[in-house]
DNA sequence: CAAGTGCCTTTATC
DNA sequence: AGATAAAGGCACT
């Protein structure tokens, strides 16, 4: 961590496109919120507040190195883009999304974040998150507004899934409890996880409580830059059926149309199909395509 | 406005 | 392996 305080205003001027509110909005991180002009969010343990104003990024309390991490304005964003668009459907989401990237979460928060998600609305899962930071977090006040850091596993660690469960977690609660422990203790190391090759990292993280394939693919892709994975949620299984479904086996197909959730091979196999479909930059696809579902749901289709 | 349905799924059990 | 059920409670219709 640095120690530098950065309070005077900073810009950045990406060289390549950069939409603040669709990267913040599209459902990827919790707790971000905007506040007439400014976006304003906590990671770690430091308040900031961020604006776009033409193409220039204005940021204040926050380095712009940090900035460019967090915000993946280190990717190549149209290479990405290039690679991934393998047919019309990626290319209408791609056209329509322009500057949408992939955010570099604090890996912590964000394994908790999805354990919450799991069979939740995205209004739900804020809640819960605001819940938690409140209830175990650390005030910190920035712009005169109060924040509240995301609870460390040491403090998740010691609370009781009863505690937990009040801030709105239901049946999840023992989940983050029993996790938090393991990361709390060092049984769990999240950062041992970033050099491991990805299906090693990925078993890792399915042998947590409350982690199944889809919560482990979106800890992977949303914040330990494995930019390959590629979360399968009702939404991509909808997206899949409807303009992929030749790639896969009629009956296959018959099959998950008809049912709420996918078993552990259906599951792998939609994944591995996206991950060789749309190669090392699938979880780029499955963010464009995923967005772009759901801002066009209840819409007729063209 | 009430009641029903769905929710960026995982786990347990057979 | 695949099918089935259960699991908070909130959000939206």
């Amino acid at each position: 961590m640095k120690s530098e305080v950065f309070m005077e205003k900073m810009v950045l001027q990406p060289s390549q496109p950069f939409n603040l509110d669709l990267t913040l909005r599209c459902g990827q991180a919790f707790r971000w919120e905007k506040i007439g002009v400014w976006w304003y969010g906590i990671v770690a343990d430091k308040p900031f507040k961020v604006r776009q104003n033409g193409n220039a990024l204005e940021f204040e309390n926050i380095s712009a190195s940090f900035v460019e991490k967090y915000f993946g304005l280190r990717d190549d964003l149209p290479l990405i883009l290039k690679q991934i668009t393998k047919d019309k459907h990626v290319e209408a989401a791609v056209n329509a999304l322009k500057g949408l990237r992939v955010l570099r979460q604090n890996p912590w928060e964000c394994l908790v974040s999805y354990i919450c998600a799991t069979y939740k609305s995205i209004p739900a899962i804020k809640r819960m998150l605001f819940n938690l930071s409140k209830k175990f977090g650390e005030k910190a006040v920035f712009d005169y507004r109060v924040f509240y850091t995301f609870p460390e596993p040491q403090r998740l660690a010691k609370a009781s899934p009863a505690e937990i469960a009040s801030c709105g977690l239901g049946y999840r609660a023992k989940y983050v409890a029993e996790t938090a422990k393991k990361v709390a203790s060092g049984e769990f190391s999240i950062e041992e996880l970033q050099a491991m090759p990805f299906e090693e990292a990925r078993k890792k993280l399915l042998a947590l409580p409350g982690v199944g394939p889809k919560v482990a693919d979106c800890v992977l892709l949303f914040s330990l830059e494995r930019l390959e994975a590629f979360p399968v949620d009702v939404w991509m299984k909808r997206i899949i059926i409807k303009h992929y479904a030749i790639h896969f086996e009629g009956e296959f197909v018959r099959r998950i149309s008809h049912k709420k959730s996918l078993t552990t091979t259906e599951y792998e196999k939609l994944s591995l199909f996206g991950r060789s479909y749309f190669g090392k930059f699938a979880g780029y696809a499955q963010e464009y395509l995923f967005h772009f579902e759901r801002v066009n749901a209840g819409k007729a289709p063209a």
